[in-house]
RNA sequence: GCCGAAGUGGCGGAACUGGUAGACGCCCGGGACUUAAAAUCCCGUGUUCAGCAAUGGACGUGCGGGUUCGAUUCCCGCCUUCGGCACCA
């Protein structure tokens, strides 16, 4: 019998299909396990090696938690809206359902021809109707809470192809020498800030990878500070800056506030108007990457207007520059020179005064000092003195007076912005809204609202989305008069947002899922993704899933208990596997050539999961003759019978099989899966060597490789007359008595420097040890003429002489 | 600039809690089997010095210090690479 990997991996993916070998159980009687990939975007391209990293990972998972007795949800589906396939419809006029239906047909194969468990009957799409119903529902919900409104916010626009552009394509369209603009656009936007404080807090019960979580606080941005008002005495009214850093309120110089600050225009005096004006215009033209970009220059202009310090009455100029947010905080900052250096800069370029108000260890008109580790100073009014408190209590004391005073107030701040939710795009989720003629809106009455079929997939020429164009789908009456369908469509984050809880319960019709099955199995244990996804997708679902939480449709306040982030695998040449580099290794491919298991194995076999690491199609030669041995584990070279034995294995033999049972175990449950298969090469290496093929032995082998290599692993187990598939054989189980050492290997160094080993019982004492030490043969002589300064022996390790010369 | 991760043979990597550095695999070299090849199996393989050889010595985990009987592992200071953020006041 000879190894056929292509006719034994075509056979059992047949099987397994067939007899349903792993549908999802339905019984709520066991213990339950659910493990998630990040589903794919079925894109054009097809598979390569680098998507299989992860999907091999939960695989290797699920099946190892089915062989430890669990119910276990192993799902995959389809992320299928999106731009590709709307660019690829408006080129050649195909409608992205057909695009999409092909790519998915071909992601499908792929995926089933490495053997993959997954329960095919909970498959789910974001761009079904049946599906997308539920996207819709989530969004009326958000609508109904308050938590999604419309808001004109500014988008990428492109003047040429009058065209919006999503972020992602702004780079690629600016290379080929279109402008972009920033143009306002009415949009709708959830209010992901409401949940910021949630987001961070609840991070903490989180099982995931340490960065990541580390990220996301980021993303959130949470500080606290103060909301100060300074008077302007010209235009009886105030203007509130947000500061973490009230303690040196009194070396505030000048104020600074956005172009786009509501007083900006009306703060120019007259004889500044002119070159006011002139300033917001030009800031108006930047893309959002000229005004955030690096190394630029500071810009700005005077107003001519002056406000009022309240901690000292100063009167501080007030200017206008791109550097100061509009979105964030107050769009207006108190500048301190001095200890801040952005203000330092902008103070050096206008020539404004610098202050120092915080104990600088040098000048600061010289260089900046923004340590927080040092003593306030200059800083004292006749109400109020921090002159010699550290941050925090000049802080709180700064704080409190402007609280009493009524010219300031404790604030919280987020950089987290509310999510700007809408696209001028066909190929998206229809938001389900009707706007009246009378301006009011209202939800669609009947979801889903399906996407009409259109002519043309260009966006119009006002930036709406082709949707504009339908008139019949477009306009409607009712009850409430005549209305407007909304023409935005949802982002692609959308439908990823809560797929994880349709698989739970994917053809139910009347409830997005069943509250018992949700109960049952919610969370998800096991989420495996790649790191690119650490902040927006994984924000993103934890925001809905909190909203569902706060409904009653699930019943944890997190989705995702532990999250694992696969590296990367890089191609051949050591760098990212791109179309463009010509480095990208199809899956097909090398399935073809090497078989689904030894993909597998290779894949898991090439390094820690979580680690970057570089394809080596040469390395996978290794991984077949691996599994060319343990098919010589039951069948002869060239033999027609298999070779197993029925006799008991040795104890030798025993111990060593007991070792691997612990190693094997540990590694998998860990998801170090690299050591593990090395672990399974030592040991069947070892069975060879000892020309052990007892039956008890191999059938072990087997079923530790079962979750690696499904295909050889059936095959060889009905080969030794087993049924009906080994993935229903149970975990072996080591004995801890067996997978110990009696006797082991102890080390003798003289002076930390290795000079000879001895074989001793695990439980020999060290007296004993440091005895036989002594009397090791090449030990001897680096003691001789030497007085031993220190003895030092770790059962079970190692025995250490410390020596000076007599 | 800030936050995070990581630097080990020709290559991917291994090493429990401070205890024999280089498991496992690739590549490479030598050999067995064969008419020959494929497949398979065996041996060698960090650098360097001494020796005909068996063998033995020194060095060696990015660099420089430190703690320790003993450091890839802990501490201090650097360098490099990768990932994230990027005027968030």
């Amino acid at each position: 019998m000879r190894y056929d990997f292509s006719a034994i991996e075509k056979k059992w993916q047949a099987r397994w299909c067939a007899e349903n070998t792993f549908a999802t159980g339905t019984a709520q009687d066991k213990p339950k396990y659910y493990v998630l990939d990040m589903f794919p975007y079925p894109s054009g391209s097809g598979l390569h090696v680098g998507h299989l990293e992860g999907y091999t990972a939960t695989d290797i998972v699920a099946r190892y938690k089915r062989s430890r007795g669990c119910n276990v949800l192993h799902p995959m589906g389809w992320d299928a809206f999106g731009l590709p396939a709307e660019q690829f419809a408006i080129r050649t006029g195909t409608h992205p359902r057909f695009t999409t239906e092909n790519n998915v047909a071909s992601f499908r194969e792929t995926l089933k021809s490495m053997g993959f468990s997954y329960d095919w009957s909970r498959e789910v799409n974001t761009t079904d109707p049946g599906y997308f119903k539920w996207t819709q529902w989530i969004f009326l919900k958000l609508y109904e809470m308050g938590l999604a409104y419309m808001s004109e916010i500014d988008v990428n626009w492109c003047e040429e192809l009058k065209v919006v552009l999503a972020n992602e394509e702004v780079d690629e369209k600016l290379a080929d020498g279109y402008t972009v603009v920033r143009k306002p656009l009415r949009q709708w936007v959830l209010r992901i800030t409401a949940y910021a404080e949630r987001l961070i807090e609840d991070l903490d019960g989180l099982d995931w990878p340490e960065n990541v979580k580390q990220m996301q606080r980021n993303w959130i941005g949470r500080s606290e500070g103060v909301e100060i008002d300074f008077e302007l005495p010209c235009h009886r009214t105030h203007l509130k800056v947000y500061t973490t850093r009230p303690d040196t309120l009194f070396g505030a110089t000048y104020l600074v506030i956005s172009p786009e600050h509501p007083l900006a225009e009306k703060l120019a005096i007259a004889q500044q108007l002119t070159a006011v004006r002139s300033y917001i215009e030009k800031a108006k033209l930047k893309t959002e990457l000229e005004r955030t970009g690096l190394q630029k220059e500071k810009s700005g202009v005077f107003t001519g207007s002056y406000a009022v310090n309240p901690a000292n009455g100063e009167t501080l100029p007030v200017w206008i520059s791109d550097f100061v947010l509009t979105s964030y905080g107050t769009g207006a900052i108190m500048s301190v020179p001095a200890h801040d250096s952005r203000d330092w800069e902008f103070a050096k370029k206008f020539d404004l005064p610098i202050r120092e108000v915080v104990r600088s260890p040098h000048d600061v008109q010289e260089a900046v000092f923004e340590g927080k580790e040092s003593v306030s100073v200059n800083s004292s009014n006749d109400e109020v003195s921090i002159d010699g408190l550290e941050f925090k209590t000049a802080f709180d004391r700064m704080a409190s007076w402007l609280e009493s005073k009524g010219k300031g107030k404790r604030k919280v701040n987020y950089r987290l912005r509310d999510w700007v939710f809408s696209r001028q795009r066909y190929w998206g989720e229809p938001i389900p809204i009707r706007h009246y003629d009378d301006g009011t809106m209202r939800p669609e009455t009947a979801l889903p609202l399906t996407l009409p079929e259109v002519e043309a997939y260009h966006p119009t020429s006002t930036g709406e989305s082709p949707l504009a164009n339908i008139g019949e789908w477009l306009f409607g009456t009712d009850e409430h008069g005549g209305f407007r369908r909304e023409t935005n469509t949802m982002p692609q984050w959308a439908g990823s947002c809560w797929y994880y809880l349709r698989f739970i319960d994917p053809s139910n019709d009347g409830q997005l899922v069943e509250p018992s099955k949700e109960r049952y199995w919610m969370n998800v244990d096991l989420y495996i993704g790649g790191a690119e996804h650490a902040v927006l997708h994984l924000l993103y679902s934890r925001f809905w899933h909190k909203v569902l939480y706060d409904l009653g449709v699930v019943s944890t306040k997190e989705p995702f208990q532990r999250l694992f982030n696969q590296g990367m695998i890089l191609g051949e040449d050591n760098e990212k596997m791109s179309k463009s580099r010509g480095n990208v290794i199809p899956a097909d491919q090398v399935l073809d050539a090497y078989g689904a298991d030894a993909v597998r194995l290779y894949e898991m076999f090439l390094g820690p999961l979580e680690q970057v690491k570089p394809w080596n199609t040469n390395g996978i030669e290794g991984i077949s003759r691996f599994l060319g041995k343990v098919w010589r584990l039951v069948w002869e070279e060239n033999g027609t019978s298999p070779r197993i034995t029925s006799d008991r294995s040795g104890h030798a033999i025993l111990k060593r099989m007991h070792k691997a049972i612990r190693k094997v175990t540990e590694d998998t449950e860990q998801l170090k899966f690299n050591t593990a298969i090395s672990e399974m090469m030592v040991l069947v290496n070892e069975l060879h060597k000892a020309g052990c093929y007892s039956r008890e032995a191999v059938e072990t082998v087997l079923t530790l490789l079962s979750p690696y290599a499904p295909h050889i692993t059936e095959e060889l187990w009905e080969n030794l007359g087993n049924g009906p598939s080994i993935s229903g054989a149970l975990w072996p189980v080591f004995d801890p008595a067996l997978a110990s050492d009696d006797v082991v290997t102890i080390a003798v160094q003289v002076n930390g420097k290795l000079r000879g080993t001895f074989e001793a019982p695990v439980q020999c004492p060290k007296e004993q040890l440091i005895e036989e030490a002594k009397k090791v043969e090449s030990v001897v002589k680096f003691l001789e003429g030497q007085a031993i300064v220190k003895e030092i022996a770790v059962p079970g390790k190692l025995v250490n002489f410390a020596v000076k010369p007599l």
